[in-house]
DNA sequence: GTCTATACGAAGATAGAC
DNA sequence: GTCTATCTTCGTATAGAC
């Protein structure tokens, strides 16, 4: 009966999942603006009518949903590399979003840094502030193992979480991965540096 | 008579100068979208009917105008630290942001970020990533000038707008200056050990 | 769970008087 | 240069049938 249930669940969670990929995608590319209900089912084919089924509380639910999502897939990722070395943990970060800007042809950014700077809703920045806390924390644990001090370690993840985000903002506007790939290669160096102190 | 000529497109320019520093001041406030015509003639008073004498090509006139006027009011303080050291300089790069997010108690970020993130104007997006060039720029000639060589000068003042941008976000979001005074730290410290190579 | 239709408001933009 | 009025489009949200 359990199996029912969870079938039933699945099915129904399914096209509610569509529309919170969708919602990332767009966030990621287009900003909140450009996030609409409209965008979101001529994206995903989902029917208009299952919008407020699937998110009574309308909009700000469906981009709460957007964030967390974005969050945890960026945070498994994070947790895929344990063992690894500061200098690899660093470049693992910065490959994640290589691949975004460079599959996107430059176009798409961070779901969660597009929300921060466009909400007025302290729900919204609450998630976003929980994701960018939980990749700070979860990166300096890495750093920590990788034999970086706790405060070193908590100091360079920040830093990484930040100017990773900051890199991709930057060659997004100049359309060209060089200030992207510049950030990196600082932020690389300065790993190997922090994990061989003098 | 060319004083006259001055005078007249001074005055006429007044409510126009108001309204792009109020558009500069809500984007970094409430981002591309929060920046509405409404809300700009609300915040500085100018008339409604001024809107489409002074920016006859509309919004996108307007926020062009209010990237270029943050973007050169930062280039205006870069140049005024000729002559530091990078040290000073990066910590002087860094208060500029320190000050706007403390002044509006993390309610405002960069707006030239704000708009990159929001909009799907190739326009818009050329004016900022001439900002953010122009400030890579300026700042890899004062740390050229500081001592370090060409290529580590700039990589590190990409490496510096960027997380400084970056940090800026992650402070907004989390409604603490902990991640941004980590990436403060993180950049000093940085800055010193690359001035002095070795 | 999904559909159509529609209400409602906000925002960008235009017209024409003053 | 400024004002009022208006138009259009779009986005959110709701209602009620299927």
């Amino acid at each position: 009966m359990t199996s029912v249930i969870v079938k039933e669940e699945a099915v129904a969670s399914e096209t509610k999942t569509r529309m919170v990929e969708g919602a990332a995608r767009l966030l990621a590319m287009q900003g909140l603006q450009g996030t609409s209900f409209s965008e979101v089912l001529e994206l995903t084919g989902a029917p208009r009518g299952s919008v407020y089924h699937h998110f009574p509380e309308g909009k700000d639910q469906l981009i709460a949903a957007a964030i967390d999502l974005a969050g945890s897939r960026a945070l498994q990722a994070v947790d895929d590399w344990a063992g690894r070395t500061p200098v690899q943990v660093t470049e693992a970060f910065l490959g994640l979003w290589r691949s975004v800007l460079v599959r996107s042809e430059l176009r798409a950014g961070c779901a969660v840094l597009a929300v921060t700077v466009a909400t007025d809703s302290p729900d919204l920045l609450a998630a976003a502030a929980d994701v960018f806390r939980s990749w700070r924390v979860r990166l300096a644990a890495l750093f920590e193992t990788g034999g970086l001090q706790p405060q070193a370690a908590a100091r360079f993840a920040a830093t990484l979480v930040a100017a990773s985000e900051g890199g991709v903002v930057l060659s997004r506007a100049e359309q060209s991965m060089e200030p992207f790939e510049l950030v990196a290669a600082e932020l690389v160096e300065r790993a190997a540096s922090a994990a061989t102190p003098a």
